[in-house]
DNA sequence: AATTTTTGAAACAATTTTGATACAAAGAGG
DNA sequence: CCTCTTTGTATCAAAATTGTTTCAAAAATT
């Protein structure tokens, strides 16, 4: 389970974070200020760093010199849209940069490529008694592995990948259908569905895969 | 309203896109090369950038490196239909990806998407007990879920974020049935009220959600 | 080249949502 | 109490959306 680090003295954004990113699967430490926050950085390990800019006692440009030479993926949150801000949270070497107030949706996308970048994917996923090796491209539920095609398997990970979260037709038709984005209808044909109903037989997920009426579909845990 | 800015050398194809989105409700800047994109961005928001590959003095690319820590979302137009151009396009932060000559309508649609992607609105909404995950389209009264309709969710998120206000007849015919108002009669059917009643019965909101006598609805807290 | 697997289009079925109609109940005003 | 207006409810058919089956084309494999 990857570890996130995450430094913000607002509370209620940092719950909201905290709680998002454990329904996603990720392990978190919140923190509220700079100062604990380099205690912490000290005996643990993280894979990736959600840092405030305005931080008490230690700020968050000050806490990325810290961070850096530990090679751990940062991304900078801030309420300030201004550009100062915008270019020494580059320099100061931040993977990536999100502006408060921000979609939950938005943020997950974001450490999911940061992460990726730093090949701190997960290969292993996990979903109930399902098991998802993406290296091998195995899948399991519980001890019996189960033969997916490629789209069958894709379309899981995206799912698993975004536990909880209702992805919406046309969002899935990019992520798993990428080449069909560009045909004039996006599909009026049962494609998604079809692969919807395939999954659902192959790794009995009738009550875990919900359809939501007129928008997508979720994986619910 | 939401702001276009509109980075293409090519005058008559600028032009083409200004007409048609400023017709559509978009507010459009137009740019003829990468460096004073770059400047205008320096000192403006946008809401969504096109953006040219083929530009003057600094590529459609180079301007990309500028623009990803910004937070804005990219569509990529482009002449070449390379594999190349389109790997690259969206491994460089793109949020989309166009091929001249496209549709207009291909080009509002997909501007649709990539900005409903990026909505900012607030995501969570809360009446007592009730809490509502506009994002997706979650719905629960104290821990338990509630399934509504798309109608309902929509007459009960316009309820929240005008809670303690009368609402008009005609304003919510207005708001979740827009497609109505130019019907003749503001409807002499009996289409609101039994959406009221049907959220009512699925919330509980007997006391919460009053009927005003000859104007209207209010939530009440 | 032959065979198997995967994919998705088309047609059709099932389900869910919707709102029109008809009528009952409630409120306002005399 | 009576009348008129407005709102509440039940019923049901149309519309919209999703689920399922079938099958041929495309892709992968042998």
């Amino acid at each position: 389970m990857l570890k996130i680090l995450i430094v913000e003295d607002e509370k209620p954004i940092s719950d909201l974070i905290v709680m998002n990113l454990t329904r996603a699967g990720y392990k978190c430490t919140a923190l509220y200020d700079g100062e604990s926050a380099a205690d912490m950085l000290e005996t643990n390990n993280f894979d990736l760093i959600l840092l405030d800019i305005m931080l008490p006692k230690i700020n968050g440009y000050e806490l990325m010199e810290y961070i850096r030479p530990m090679n751990i993926p940062v991304i900078f949150i801030t309420a300030k849209a201004s550009l100062d801000d915008r270019i020494k949270g580059l320099t100061s070497g931040a993977e990536d940069y999100l502006v408060k107030p921000f979609e939950i949706v938005e943020l997950l996308a974001r450490i999911n490529i940061v992460l990726r970048r730093y090949n701190k994917t997960e290969s292993i996923l996990t979903f109930k008694d399902i098991t998802v090796d993406t290296e091998n491209h195995i899948v399991k539920k519980g001890d019996t592995a189960v033969s997916l095609t490629p789209k069958e398997f894709e379309l899981l990970v995206v799912f698993i990948r975004n536990k909880n979260i209702t992805l919406f037709r046309d969002r899935l038709y990019e992520l798993v259908w990428p080449e069909l984005i560009y045909s004039d209808e996006l599909s009026e044909t049962r494609t998604l569905d079809l692969h919807i109903q395939r999954l659902r037989k192959k790794l009995d997920l009738k009550n875990d895969l919900k359809t939501i009426y007129n928008a997508g579909y979720r994986l619910t845990e």
